[in-house]
DNA sequence: TCTGGGGTCCTAGGACCC
DNA sequence: TCTGGGGTCCTAGGACCC
């Protein structure tokens, strides 16, 4: 097996490094790294998450996902500021572009995270990942952690170490002193439930599960014990991957404001969100077979529908038909406060239009196109449906970032 | 009291076929 | 009728990631 060096290198506190220095920039003379901050979704909205925090706000406890509500009951002073989606995709773009004169190989994880292959690199790769780290702070504002590693799992693992601003190394011969302490629930890919299942036999570092035997997490905790026996192993050989994977599936959700208790509203929401998937399956030239509604009730308890298509589809129509079916099929009548849809098992068009079937969707389609059309030269209100007119409920529902296709992220590597 | 949005993959049970 | 299994498809739900 010939030696790869892997990167990955993760932006520290992302959305708020990105709005920290977007402020330096409009000339704030406040720093938001250096203050107990965070960003936050608007309360009153019900967004109210905390979705990254500074490192002063993280030493009063706060963490990730917690609710801003909780966070301010921790720190009183705490500065709240409203999350912007469209700075944080150019500045990730930003990054990706210095870091493409590194390598040609660089894999977009998420909007925060890459990975770059950097086996073939010109120079000693800790002088290359400290040129990488001082140019990104230097250019661009903001810091990075560098993980270095033989393959993507320890590479990952690396960078999550201490920040910011650093370099770690994780290699073979580090393991058992770098990563076998750490507690199991600091390996990717062990979440809350199975940190749950691993200490309830006694299982708390990762080095317990490395020398557990491979056979028997197997039978206990199937393919996903298999997967995060291997990593507690650093065992793990996927490739970087440069070009775009193929999409699996197209969602789009919404938290309402207020909880839905009509059918009426509940359609509308419905409507407006099969505007959103339908038009960025579009987009990507595909078709879906699978549509899937799930539902949110006031309550927190979630369920969820799905239905095969006879004939896979892009229209707008017929993903509103079937999910306003599957949602009254399922709904109990109580109070809703989040509605998804998501389409599944995608096909390319060009696929289809070679195929036996004969869609008779034809016309709906030419009309979402030449609507998509509009809206993509005037923008997305320029063509709204009227029942939408008053309803307090948006048209078009969905799609945190606009124009750029979200980058693809697994959790698997 | 308050709890987002966008993804991928896996499992288990039932239907249906041979 | 006291009765198999294997394979595939479909559906609902759950685990994890950022």
């Amino acid at each position: 097996m010939n030696d790869r060096i892997v990167f990955h290198i993760d932006v520290n506190s992302a959305y708020l490094s990105w709005e920290a220095a977007y402020n330096l920039q409009m000339g704030s003379n406040l720093d938001l790294r250096e203050v107990p901050s965070i960003v936050g979704g608007d309360q009153e909205k019900r967004h109210g998450i905390v979705l990254a925090k500074s490192i002063p706000a993280k030493k009063y406890g706060i963490r990730t996902g917690e609710t801003v509500y909780s966070a301010l009951e921790k720190c009183p002073q705490l500065i709240v500021v409203e999350p912007h989606y469209e700075r944080y995709m150019k500045a990730s773009k930003a990054m990706v572009d210095f870091l493409s004169d590194y390598s040609p190989n660089i894999q977009r994880y998420s909007i925060d995270e890459v990975f770059l292959d950097y086996s073939n690199g010109n120079l000693p790769y800790m002088e290359a990942a400290q040129k990488m780290k001082e140019g990104i702070k230097k250019e661009l504002g903001f810091t990075v952690n560098i993980g270095i590693g033989p393959n993507k799992l320890l590479a990952k693992m690396a960078s999550d170490f201490t920040k910011p601003d650093k370099i770690h190394t994780l290699f073979y011969n580090e393991i058992a002193e770098k990563m076998w302490p750490l507690p199991v629930e600091d390996l990717f890919m062990i979440g809350h439930r199975t940190k749950k299942k691993l200490n309830s036999r006694g299982i708390f570092t990762i080095g317990e599960l490395a020398h557990l035997d491979k056979n028997y997490v197997y039978s206990w905790l199937k393919k996903p014990g298999l997967l995060i026996w291997e990593y507690a192993n650093g065992i793990e050989s996927s490739d970087v991957k440069s070009d775009k994977s193929k999409v699996k599936s197209i969602g789009n959700s919404t938290t309402l404001p207020f909880d839905v208790t009509t059918k009426d509203e509940a359609l509308k929401v419905i409507l407006g969100i099969s505007e959103m998937v339908g038009m960025r399956l579009r987009e990507l030239n595909m078709r879906a077979h699978v549509i899937s509604v799930s539902l949110k009730t006031s309550e927190f308890f979630s369920y969820s529908h799905q239905k095969k298509l006879h004939i896979p589809t892009s229209s707008t129509n017929t993903i509103y038909k079937t999910a306003s079916t599957l949602f009254e099929e399922m709904w109990d009548y109580n109070p809703l406060r989040c509605f998804s849809i998501s389409l599944s098992s995608l096909l390319d068009e060009d696929f289809i239009q070679l195929s036996l079937f004969e869609d008779f969707n034809e016309k709906d389609i030419l009309l979402d196109k030449s609507i998509d059309h509009i809206r993509t030269k005037f923008g997305q209100d320029s063509v709204i449906r009227s029942s939408f007119l008053y309803s307090g409920i948006d048209p078009i529902i969905g799609g945190v970032v606009a124009e750029e296709n979200y980058p693809m992220m697994s959790s698997y590597l």
